[in-house]
DNA sequence: TTTATATCCGATAGATTCTGTCGTATATAT
DNA sequence: ATATATACGACAGAATCTATCGGATATAAA
């Protein structure tokens, strides 16, 4: 219950390590998954995906792999989260309602309360806050 | 990600429940399993699990249920969490080592930072907050 | 004392989500 | 050409979440 998935483990990992580097330099799947011990294929779907999201730009060949494009720090953890693993919240029928309980819940109210107040911790920070 | 379990919700709904009624009045599993439309055998589980938590305390034979016996002001969210669902943390390596990446993670240190804000905002929040 | 209505509790089964793997295609530097 | 990268759909295994079953104990009331 509330804990990150691998995949956004592993995309902050692979974030962080790119950002130590110098800014035009690349790092490969391969480098990093065994830098990290992560999964290679796993990890390779993962950094497609922040591809796709246009948070790092792929090089592909030899000596190829991925440099950051995105400022992480124009990139809430909000935003993020989403953008890794689609829509954020602490009940699904904040986004999404076809939870059979949703006619007599009495207590979708207080928890949307406190699904805000974790929103906005997690929008406080961005994926800056967490690779630096 | 970030959710909590049909559990915590079950709980948290039988709990406003208890507290919209008078003090000495008791609900039963049943009662709360039609009114708000959930699976009794897990209801009943988790009140058992709460009555086992002196959170509630049952009273058995017919014309029973279940009456509050804990100050609900005084269990904040995450010791309410932790008593439904045991350990808490955005990841397993905070409470439970066996992580393969542990000796070589990079973000340990800011997501553990990240960990203890939303700890920290769902210890500011007792379950009266939501059961009121 | 019998009966009906509750809680109690371990074992198990089904569903969903999470995590990881495989195979194949495409791009490009040397 | 070849070697080394990314791209990507399909699938498989594992873990967790959710729900069900069967039978036990407790007690109020007829």
């Amino acid at each position: 219950m509330l804990k990150l998935t691998r995949k956004v483990e592993y995309a902050l990992i692979a974030l962080r390590h790119m950002q130590g580097k110098e800014l035009e330099s690349v790092s490969s799947t391969k480098e990093i998954a065994v830098r990290y011990n992560i999964p290679i294929e796993i990890l390779a779907k993962t950094l497609q995906h922040l591809a796709k999201e246009n948070i790092i730009e792929p090089i592909n060949g030899p000596h190829g792999g991925y440099r950051l494009k995105a400022q992480l720090g124009d990139i809430n953890l909000v935003e993020f989260f989403e953008r890794v693993e689609g829509p954020l919240g602490l009940s699904d029928c904040f986004y999404d309602s076809n939870c059979v309980q949703i006619d007599y819940c009495n207590i979708r109210t207080p928890i949307q309360r406190i699904n805000a107040n974790m929103m906005s911790m997690f929008r406080s920070m961005s994926v800056q806050d967490v690779t630096n």
